[in-house]
DNA sequence: ACATATACCTTGACACACGAAGTATAATAT
DNA sequence: ATATTATACTTCGTGTGTCAAGGTATATGT
């Protein structure tokens, strides 16, 4: 079953940080990663992944680079920046109150 | 700690609905119920509010009535309808799975 | 030659939440 | 008396995040 877009809304961001926690990235392997990682449940739409990179970039909580491929189509790789890593660290603190409170609110 | 609204957005339909299960209220009571219930740490929006009992009411979820208070201010009290329900039950499922997908993704 | 997989990018539209403002009555404080 | 606060609902315009639809480019398989 598909995971309905605006219960993810908000949580793009640190679904994206988390994945730059563990290793620096680019765009098509995250968001396969996404894929995978939920049998298929829940996927990024490209232009939403590319959106997100941009504001984060510009919140100067990633950074990017070019791959030095010589082979395949052309990469650009994020890496979370140390006030990434906070900004991370907060929001899952504040995704997981939200899911309290909502939780409490909806009787589960 | 106020929650973001964007982990909320999406859930204001449920929240609404979860206490129109328990009995027919009014726009004014819930939010004080939301913010009663949550230590303050959230409530809705007046515009947010009624722009919601507008759409839920659209997708036939609920309906509304004048209540009969000789008085206090005038309340519109909504109830829940069977579509509603269903849709309420539904809603709840689909916002735990969602829940359990983001936090495998953010590894929580 | 053609399709498919990899990989990135941009533009415009849409839906939801909200800020700001307004209306109206009843209760309480000064 | 009158000012303020609490109750209660409404509407309009704005902003943000997501996404549909389109595009570019290279490598590999058939």
């Amino acid at each position: 079953m598909l995971i309905a877009s605006d219960f993810i809304r908000g949580s793009t961001e640190i679904i994206i940080l988390a994945h730059l926690m563990k290793e620096d990235s680019y765009g098509y392997k995250i968001n396969k990663s996404i894929s995978d990682k939920t049998n298929g449940q829940y996927e990024l739409k490209e232009a939403t992944l590319y959106t997100v990179f941009k504001r984060l970039e510009d919140m100067e909580m990633i950074v990017s680079y070019w791959g030095d491929e010589n082979k395949a189509a052309r990469r650009r790789y994020y890496k979370i920046t140390d006030l990434g890593k906070k900004f991370y660290e907060e929001s899952k603190k504040e995704w997981e109150d939200a899911q309290n409170v909502i939780a409490q609110l909806i009787e589960i």
